[in-house]
DNA sequence: TCTATTGATTAGAGCGCTCTAATCTTGTAG
DNA sequence: CTACAAGATTAGAGCGCTCTAATCAATAGA
């Protein structure tokens, strides 16, 4: 288990270890004689330099700390991996650790990956409160993901709920549909920003906005799709749906079906997220797609700029969401009362 | 973006570096007067000890390497929830890796993550060939999750695929089925003991195994599903179903519907992995869990009983999966010529 | 009063590397 | 043949910490 040192490999290439330490930052300053030699000594002891020695004397870092909200959450975990793809390509490294959505574990998390002396620190949908994201941000850059900030230190990088919404409204509208709800994530990440795309997007279409308080889970699609159903009349129930998400889709989709309403000939659905679900073929339902691989791609883009120091503003991403027409939306139906 | 040292808060608190390095590991020895200036003094400069320096002074190391094959594999994001969980409340730190389902790019992956030094790695479902893995075994203690070794220097922990087939298969034989046909996950990780636990269940209950070949996606089951209903009568029809993956069900689901049989009125089915998919109202399926969270625990356990030096035997866990009854799976009805 | 003894504190070397400045080689021009 | 640049190599300090061994202070025992 007792691993090499720059020194064993000076020693076997017969050179310094200063020298050593040039190869393996291939600098070019090292005759191409030596540079084998000393390749060929490191191979032969299968020699890797100590990334935190490293990092310690260069007084640089590497390191990316990456605190994430809930791992479990697909949207989360691609955004990981577009970061991931993007640090490896440039030689960071990431540092992972979980919050557990609760504030005082994600100030512990946190501290502990500044305890790293990172290059900079990525926070995902963090709760933090945000004098504990500036204080961070003094100590290194900080790039939030699908939370906002004001912090000059700061760069955010969000998806734009308010335009996913109105993509959703847009498309029934353009289908003809003038009777459109909005089933309402309640306190979750982002619901407010897609409630207020929707109620936005609804007016400039000239209709009025339905808004059904639901969250972000099947059951409580069910719910709200009772309710809609139990306050209006056939005639007057909404022909097209915009879920908070996916799972809300689905159940709303669920309560309809199990009303006797068919999907999407009576009711169209959108959902929001474009998750896994969205794509089964069972379901194949319209929703909003986010580009979550890119975020992260940006979130680390963002950070990497600060790092090198080319700008010292902040910067703030708001990604276009695009819309996955399936199979759950359609035209408004004329016998089911649309135009009235 | 300087951080304070430990100089600094010596000299602040009037103290000698020696001494707040004591006080900072909490070492016994240090008067109470002493303890708390150099605390107070550490709490006004916003100090924090310098995780990489301690590792490079102390020889050991606070880290923990993961290189997870598929992030986006919500089987392996639990997985990491659970060893985040376990590492975080142990003082360790993860550093984190994808591999991106590639052998040479995992072998970068594990490159990069033993040049930290860590005190372990823990590889998720790795690639890599078991010389790579040997080789990092050398290095420092390995831990596999949902792959196999031989290495004395690795432990594994794993599901019983085998037991979860098995699981399935005596839940629908307890129910009356006899003619049950497993949808084999081909070429995916674990497919082949899901088959075998299969295999070996039916014909312990003195029933024919029927394998189809088919993947785990829901286009898959989809497919697979056809196939059985060119190959058998309505009559001689599986009257059970058990998929490779919960994906796979859902797709088996789907061209059964299509072809007018119902769900699990006509032929009942069962998924594996429960997924959140699975646990959607509107599916509701009867599936094999397996305690994933769990998995990470374990993964951090074995790691750690290996750097504390409690343990030098290879340990291999085999974890006991579990059934999860929804709706998709009833008693075999008589009308449906279930016994003939 | 002097010496153990115990507990608290500190000096100083060293972890594995980088980086600056100094030194050593060449090759070339005068 | 000397001088000097330019390139190649190395010595040595230092990154922020830990750890051993030494020092210091205070108390107790003889």
């Amino acid at each position: 288990m007792v691993r090499p040192t720059m020194e064993d490999v000076a020693a076997r290439a017969g050179v310094s270890r200063a020298l050593v330490s040039l190869v393996m930052r291939n600098s070019p300053k090292v005759s191409d004689t030596r540079r084998a030699a000393v390749l060929r000594a490191a191979e032969e002891l299968g020699y890797q330099p100590h990334v935190m020695a490293r990092s310690l004397a260069s007084r640089t870092s590497t390191v990316l700390g990456v605190m994430v909200n809930d791992l479990r959450n697909a949207f989360f975990a691609d955004v990981v991996e577009g970061l991931d793809a993007a640090a490896q390509a440039a030689g960071f490294d990431l540092v992972l650790n979980t919050g557990g959505r609760s504030p005082a574990r994600e100030g512990n998390a946190l501290r502990s990956l500044l305890s790293f002396r990172p290059a900079g620190v990525i926070l995902l949908s963090p709760v933090v409160p945000a004098s504990a994201i500036e204080a961070a941000s003094r100590q290194c850059p900080v790039v939030l993901v699908s939370r906002t900030s004001r912090a000059s230190g700061v760069d955010t990088v969000n998806d734009d709920g308010e335009a996913g919404s109105a993509l959703a409204v847009d498309h029934l509208a353009g289908l003809g549909h003038r009777r459109i709800a909005h089933l309402d994530g309640g306190g979750a990440a982002g619901a407010a920003q897609r409630r207020r795309g929707f109620q936005a997007a609804m007016r400039r279409h000239g209709l009025e906005p339905i808004v059904v308080r639901s969250e972000h889970t099947d059951t409580g699609g069910e719910k709200a799709v009772r309710e809609l159903l139990a306050t209006y009349s056939r005639d007057d129930l909404p022909t097209g749906l915009v879920a908070g998400n996916d799972f809300n889709a689905v159940g709303a989709i669920s309560a309809l079906e199990e009303a006797g309403l068919r999907v999407p000939e009576d009711v169209s659905v959108v959902g929001y997220d474009n998750t896994s679900l969205a794509a089964l073929r069972h379901l194949s339902l319209t929703t909003v797609d986010q580009p979550r691989t890119e975020m992260g791609r940006l979130a680390f883009e963002a950070l990497i700029e600060r790092v090198r120091g080319d700008r010292t503003e902040p910067v703030r991403h708001l990604l276009h969401p695009s819309l996955v027409v399936r199979s759950t939306t359609t035209e408004v139906s004329l016998t089911g009362g649309s135009s009235r």
